[in-house]
DNA sequence: TCGTCATGCAACCTTTTGGTTGCATTTTGT
DNA sequence: ACAAAATGCAACCAAAAGGTTGCATGACGA
């Protein structure tokens, strides 16, 4: 999946506040996740089917409910991405630098 | 600037585009950073718009032309960010595979 | 001074997005 | 077997987002 898509994932808040709850250790399922999120359950359910499209999430059907785990591949995707562009900017900086100690 | 506003603003072709040309070490005005993006000047102004109110560029009017520089702190935020998440991912996964091996 | 260059502002349009409600379907516990 | 639980699917709606065009404005160079 595109780093794109992944930010794009990520730009909201009830999709945030769901990550975050994943990444607390706990196990959720779907209804679970769907609590207490200021929205109605099938809203909620957009959101995580908008993560689970990102592949920042996985949804494993078990029975008469669906567990949901987080993908950390496609978060370690967008922090690399994120590294690079930073690392890039620091290197001009430091070029920069380099220039005027001359 | 809320980390949600942040990934909300890397969401977006255009603007990630805008941003990796930014990391690349030159120095861009309004105008050269608004061509051949596939969007109009003033599509581009929007985006560039949308970026500078999420804090991770800022716009430096100088006579006739604005300079455009990044501000890595944004980046550094949403970066950081996604480090916390995978941190306390990690930090459930070893938890597990310590009780397995009781 | 005067054209032109770089940019800003505003109205407008279309598509996407976030959210809702209502109903159908499958599983499970008693 | 049957009621309740967990979820899925679809239609619908309002608001936001991405984009456009047209025009106004201030700064620079010849």
């Amino acid at each position: 999946m595109s780093v794109e898509a992944i930010f794009k994932a990520l730009g909201d808040p009830v999709r945030l506040e769901i990550i975050t709850r994943l990444s607390d250790g706990s196990s959720y399922t779907i209804g679970k996740l769907s609590e207490d999120l200021g929205v109605s359950r099938q809203g909620a359910r957009k959101q995580i089917q908008t993560l689970a499209s990102a592949d920042i999430i996985q949804l494993h059907p078990a029975g008469r409910e669906t567990r949901v785990s987080l993908n950390t591949e496609s978060l370690q995707q967008a922090r690399l991405f994120i590294s690079q562009l930073e690392q890039q900017w620091d290197q001009r900086l430091l070029a920069l630098k380099q220039l005027s100690e001359d």
